[in-house]
DNA sequence: CAAACTTTGTGATATAATGCTCATATTATA
DNA sequence: TATAATATGAGCATTATATCACAAAGTTTG
């Protein structure tokens, strides 16, 4: 009797590559859409500015999804990625802060649901705004009820736009909620646990990365155009 | 007669210390404003989560600010920051897609000026929005009068908040337009040139890559709880 | 003021991500 | 069916990034 597995060869994906497929995915649905059929590693890396052998590599951590001398057949190539990045399924989203002005801007979004999330719940912790009819997604709850919401719901995802000051004070009902993933945009890092996965997405940060590339610039370091430190994402 | 310098002995810090100087810069104004004078590598790597050395290193790309046996200043190391970064000059952004609602909530997202960050000039394409008002800003111009503007305004950074579909249209206009940076929400992936360094965030890639880790956990791969990606950021 | 302790800055090392090269598979063509 | 052309997948090389470990510098204590 085998211990386990025959020994599984490939290492863990590295989130960039997820990153990228989502990326890639984007691009297959333009494609798509165009009617174009097929597509070969070299004119996908071409358009998004990436070495042909990362978009194999990236693919080959999955698979084997392209037909050597001919390329990955776009539709079929899409419906893989929809399966890794676990897209078939419809994931469900709620915002907190739902009352500030991103929380509104991201409840509105129809994008979300183009690729598959659904916003379904809205919190707030200001009375002020608690109760408020949103367009299309419901009223917006006070930040109690985001536990028993999150398990008779179902949601999986949740979305921070708060202001960091108020994170202290949400911090342990949104661990605790029963959610497994969180996006949040408050100005504050938080940290993943085994329990829920944060991304963090720091928009003064961005800025701020932008500002410093600015005054490399001004400070005459004329011939960076190389090495430079090029574009994220 | 010497060539140049006699050898600049460090490489060039790469984009993942320059997003971290963000983020310790955000601490330490926080810890400042608590009135704590000394901190430690530790213990910033600790709040967040991050090896001390690793932080030392950011910093040591830069100059010696740090005290042995002490620790770091916090209001020097601060200013450091501030000066690394290039924050304590103002930047002037401008807002292409002004009319649509992500546009509108950075528009009037306060937290940028906090940063010295000034959004002076809004733009789109939609003749229906176009001369709008909107509070504390100014009103909407069309996109055509962006080359001018940034011009006559001193506009060093773009923020654009419009649909995929639109961007092809306003490609060039944007990159010919004499800004140095481009802050790119839309779904669709810019690439900088010598002259435009552009970072892309991209809101469904952030959710979908919650998805991929959703989906792990989902079938099984129970013991991920280590080596699990983590946060970014 | 010496000894014990703390913490930085950095060279050496480990890990990870990216890029290169080529054997192999597929298609097209003559 | 052989030949040329194309493009994948995988192993290896290279580069980039993160971590370790320790000497040097500063502080505190007795």
């Amino acid at each position: 009797m085998k211990k386990t597995e025959p020994a599984p060869k490939k290492p863990l994906p590295p989130q960039a590559t997820i990153r990228r497929l989502s990326v890639y995915l984007r691009y297959l649905n333009g494609l798509d859409g165009d009617g174009v059929k097929v597509i070969s590693s070299h004119d996908l890396a071409r358009r998004l500015a990436l070495n042909p052998a990362q978009v194999r590599k990236d693919l080959a951590y999955f698979g084997e999804f392209g037909k050597r001398g001919v390329g990955y057949s776009v539709k079929k190539l899409r419906d893989h990625i929809v399966k890794i990045l676990g897209l078939q399924k419809m994931r469900k989203v709620a915002i907190i802060g739902a009352g500030g002005r991103l929380g509104t801007a991201l409840a509105l979004y129809t994008g979300f649901e183009k690729r598959n999330f659904k916003v379904c719940a809205l919190f707030d912790k200001d009375p002020a705004v608690i109760g408020n009819e949103v367009d299309g997604v419901g009223r917006i709850l006070s930040i109690e009820e985001l536990p028993r919401t999150v398990k008779e719901t179902g949601i999986e995802i949740l979305v921070l736009t708060i202001p960091a000051a108020a994170i202290k004070e949400v911090h342990d009902i949104i661990m605790l909620s029963g959610v497994r993933a969180i996006l949040n945009f408050a100005p504050y890092k938080m940290l993943s646990t085994e329990d829920v996965a944060v991304h963090n997405v720091d928009l003064t940060t961005e800025l701020e990365a932008l500002s410093y590339l600015l005054s490399l610039r001004e400070s005459g370091l004329t011939s960076l155009e190389n090495n430079l430190p090029a574009d994220n994402e």
